[in-house]
DNA sequence: TTAATATAAGAAAGCGCTTACATTTCATCT
DNA sequence: AGATGAAATGTAAGCGCTTTCTTATATTAA
């Protein structure tokens, strides 16, 4: 139920015709060589392309896509953040899929679900029949089955899945983690707690596990009352940094599972008049910019997000094309980034 | 020249003619129906819409566009940012705008210059047939030729034009400039510096133009080397400041033209072992979030980008409906946000 | 040289819609 | 009841491309 109120473009535009008209040739020849397609003598692919630029000829895209029933844009499914680390994922995930994107002449089509059941939107995105695949951040959400009943490639990222179908680019969340707590237990920390993100999230899931499995590896018994249960928001950082603060055991070290909860608890630290790493040695999680402008500048696990931008890209457009079955998976490692928040105890 | 090779999606989608036949009626008016368009009576409306429902019948868009030479697309021309305040402004303004092109049911077309001639660039916008109308960030760039030359409607974002035709949307730069330094003269401040923005951007300029503004309606000579030539980057206003701090007159007082700066600037006067607010007062512009991160808060100018970005696409949408005439031009206002980075003197 | 084959070019039939125009239906007024 | 005009519906001609099929031309083989 559209209203029928939209614009219409000046009808001005030379076709296909006028330009086979000018080299000379049939419409058919003219379609060929822009589609690179079929066999052109060198001399009337030459006169087409000439034409083509004196009249500065661009093909209707519309009827194109209804001729040929194909279709070759991207769209990208975002979440609505609202948060600062949304904002620096949002962007760098981006310039991963602009470089990939729009070198390779396709459309990105921006997705956002604003207040629509979700299977109504995701059955809307499959019926706009010019969209060839998609990459997907779903956050807590679950793939909709609207989109794997459908035919539809498309790649999710920043999670993983055992179903064989479905294409992931992720990070090694749980890696990062482990290698943030073996460097603090390598550092003589031995009382580590951590702030963990939103279980509902795999990456939140995953670096909690991580936390675990490298204090069983170094042989420190993992404390109820070290872990934390966080959100990945600033504020409840802060309130559970300082409940940390006032428990009878106070930790030597934070394993904080994201950047912007980091902040958090630094603030609830200094709060309280403790020093970092003085008092109290942190490890963050991200590499958001702002970790180096911080003072003590951040220790943190940084993850190749504009990669995963990048790859999920081009993965995408295979798909498309099909010059890849589906069931692509990676995952993309983090690296531990040192600099001045974390102490030798 | 557009490789041939791309995917087609299944070409079993029910299409008008299907509908026409289960709901015994003609395509012209399951046409009509669906476009709420001319028209017809309700007992063949009802029948049409259960034939759809039971169909599951979605319109092609291509073939829809291609007919109606209509389209309803919003295009977003950004600049590839790459720093903090970039990255910010980017999804700030994609807040409003979501939150008026998708409740719209338009599309919203991401489109990145990667490498490309501009006028190509613009043609091959213009080119894309579902266009209806743009959204631009141009930064220190002028409106392409191509684009006032064609009749497609666009809003620019963050700048003002004198020329009658072009349209919109902008923030009082200036006033806010001038607001904040009225409110370091207030507190008693005489020695005033500023480290300006990049002066071939708007934005910069005008920022400036409102600190000088400031100073000489308090009667305060404007004094040359208190003002910094900056550029937006956090490293060079570090450099300034470092600058300001060796000069034989420091200031009390700094007005730097963008948060980012300020953030530089506020590392320059810690490294120099002095303090904020106790030695210099700083006021920041933009109303980053990380400012109320820093210790101390930052004082700060803010700028309302969400609500731009929303402006920006309902006056985009107007103008594609011919809902509204060239020439919508609006300057939006700014506001001090007054933290713990100044005290009086 | 001619036959056989490969290559190049064109004609024309759609793709799934919109819409101008023609036609039918229906309510209203003499 | 017949005339009249408005409302409802249908018919059919495109929109600007792609692509199949056919035909013409060039190349090679015999």
């Amino acid at each position: 139920m559209v209203k029928n109120n939209m614009k219409t473009r000046k009808g001005k535009f030379p076709s296909i015709d006028d330009v086979a008209r000018e080299a000379d040739v049939s419409i058919a020849t003219v379609s060929r060589v822009i589609n690179n397609f079929g066999s052109v003598k060198e001399r009337n692919k030459l006169r087409v392309m000439d034409a083509i630029d004196k009249l500065n000829f661009k093909p209707n895209i519309s009827a194109s896509r209804l001729a040929s029933n194909k279709v070759n844009s991207v769209g990208l499914v975002m979440p609505v953040y609202d948060d600062m680390f949304g904002s620096f994922f949002f962007t760098e995930l981006m310039k991963g899929i602009r470089d990939v994107v729009f070198p390779a002449r396709r459309d990105l089509i921006l997705l956002y679900n604003i207040n629509e059941p979700e299977d109504d939107f995701y059955r809307r995105i499959l019926n706009k029949t010019y969209i060839g695949g998609l990459i997907l951040e779903l956050g807590a959400l679950e793939v909709n089955p609207v989109l794997w009943k459908s035919d539809i490639p498309y790649v999710v990222v920043n999670a993983t899945y055992t179903e064989q179908r479905i294409n992931y680019i992720s990070v090694s969340n749980r890696a990062g983690a482990y290698e943030a707590v073996k460097y603090l237990v390598g550092l003589g920390h031995r009382k580590i707690a951590t702030i963990h993100g939103a279980l509902n999230i795999q990456s939140g899931n995953e670096r909690l596990e991580g936390y675990k499995q490298a204090l069983s590896d170094a042989g420190i018994p993992v404390q109820r009352d070290f872990i934390m249960d966080g959100n990945f928001y600033r504020k409840t950082a802060y309130e559970k940094m300082s409940r940390l603060l006032e428990s009878k055991e106070i930790p030597t070290a934070v394993f904080v599972a994201s950047d912007e909860m980091a902040l958090g608890a630094m603030k609830a630290i200094k709060d309280k008049g403790l020093d970092v790493p003085g008092n109290i040695s942190l490890v963050g999680f991200d590499d958001n910019p702002m970790c180096s402008e911080l003072s003590p500048k951040l220790t943190t696990v940084r993850q190749p997000i504009t990669e995963m931008g990048r790859l999920a890209a081009e993965t995408v457009i295979r798909l498309i094309d099909k010059e890849e079955k589906p069931g692509f998976k990676k995952t993309l490692s983090t690296e531990l980034i040192i600099r001045d928040s974390c102490r030798k105890i």
